[in-house]
DNA sequence: ACCTGAACACCGTTCAAGT
DNA sequence: ACCTGAACACCGTTCAAGT
């Protein structure tokens, strides 16, 4: 059975198995939560994934919550923010929180990782640093920027959640709009007055109101300012 | 062994275990989630904590996500809205948002539930019906309203849930502050300026910055209107 | 130093069987 | 109509044992 010319053969008759390291750990995680949603981040099926038992993982992980950190910041490294040298810093504002919307939409699962941990990430961080940088361009006070960054990142997440949590279940959507629907209008007179307006729907007009609720929140962070808080708003 | 007098006795030797209903299950999950927060709220310790088996929860209850809602709901019925006849709009306003997030505080859990589940409940429905007709005597417009309401009970929920996960571990706020202490202000200058800023972190500070977010919010959403979308966000 | 197997203590949900 | 037991298909995490 031997080789009489001694070839050098390999004695790897495959490639052997990709060594661990967190790495791959968290790019199998990432491409888990893209194909299943949240639902695929889970230290078994990762570990499946990799053809390795679970507690081979906490070699190189903590824990599932410092994992979840880390698949989030390897997501948001697709994230393309605009050279700042061109456009205007409202216009940049604006496109860096659209790519990050859209970032967030094309990985379901991801918008609920950055509502839910803690974004320390480098690409995290690089992302509060732009909006920071943009909204300091705008001349907003220390405070401002500080708390509104907060804001804006907030709001983008979470209106990437409620998208991304109503396509994983067609049912929700129907449950929302018939339970609006039946309302009584003399118990709810309000909402059943607006509730064409409050859902909109189609996906031209959710563009539109996230960009309406984007510059709502500007306009308020901006003018807001460091003046002493008074109880009258529109002064 | 039979009783001769015949004195009738009743056979339950004690009381009889309460019937299930979706009433005492909800009840028994909003417990459990007070007491040990979002963990605590689970088909299997909800069943053992009502002496019974998990599988007898499903004739009252379609599945963990609806229970959810009906729990969210339940919590929110400790909410006191301020009578609308007192006080100015904003004032009411400023209060009721208060309240919620007040509520939001001493049920631990409850917070994520808000931000996860759909609030359809009547309690639920009766906040967002309060608001918007606070908004409206405001006078904003329909849209404003429509969709300001959603900002301004997403912006509290989530300051609730920042507050109450950070209170759940300790770590995790030293892992936050400890990561932003040792940014390198060269790749990060605007986060390594405004670090101190970002984390006001005592509890009269947060109040603080709660209701400055709630300013900035409402001027902002006011102000929008539905004038034609524009670049210009100062003018 | 790294990986494995096996175990522990959990999950949500279903379903046939009982009353 | 309601409740039960048992099962199915999962979880995160730990730990002694191997190499």
């Amino acid at each position: 059975m031997n080789n009489p010319t001694r070839t050098p053969v390999s004695r790897r008759s495959r490639p052997a198995k990709d060594p661990l390291s967190q790495e791959v750990i968290v790019k199998t995680a990432f491409d888990l939560l893209e194909r299943e949603g949240s639902s695929g981040l889970s230290m078994r099926k990762i570990a499946k994934a990799l053809d390795t038992g679970p507690s081979s993982l906490y070699v190189y992980v903590k824990n599932l919550e410092e994992l979840s950190t880390y698949v989030l910041d390897y997501g948001l490294g697709k994230l393309v923010l605009p050279p700042a040298a061109d456009g205007s810093w409202q216009s940049n504002l604006f496109d860096a929180l659209n790519a990050y919307l859209t970032v967030l939409y094309e990985s379901p699962g991801l918008a609920e990782l950055a509502l839910t941990t803690i974004p320390i990430g480098p690409h995290s961080l690089a992302l509060m640093e732009y909006i920071l940088a943009r909204l300091d361009e705008g001349g907003a006070s220390s405070i401002s920027a500080a708390w509104g960054v907060d804001l804006l990142l907030l709001y983008t997440a979470s209106v990437a959640f409620e998208q991304t949590s109503r396509d994983r279940m067609g049912t929700t959507l129907q449950t929302i709009t018939e339970t609006f629907r039946s309302l009584d209008p003399l118990r709810y007179p309000m909402i059943a007055a607006l509730k064409d307006v409050m859902f909109s729907g189609d996906e031209t007009g959710d563009l539109q109101r996230f960009r309406w609720g984007l510059e709502a929140i500007l306009r308020g962070v901006l003018q807001t300012g460091d003046k002493a808080p008074g109880r009258d708003v529109n002064a």
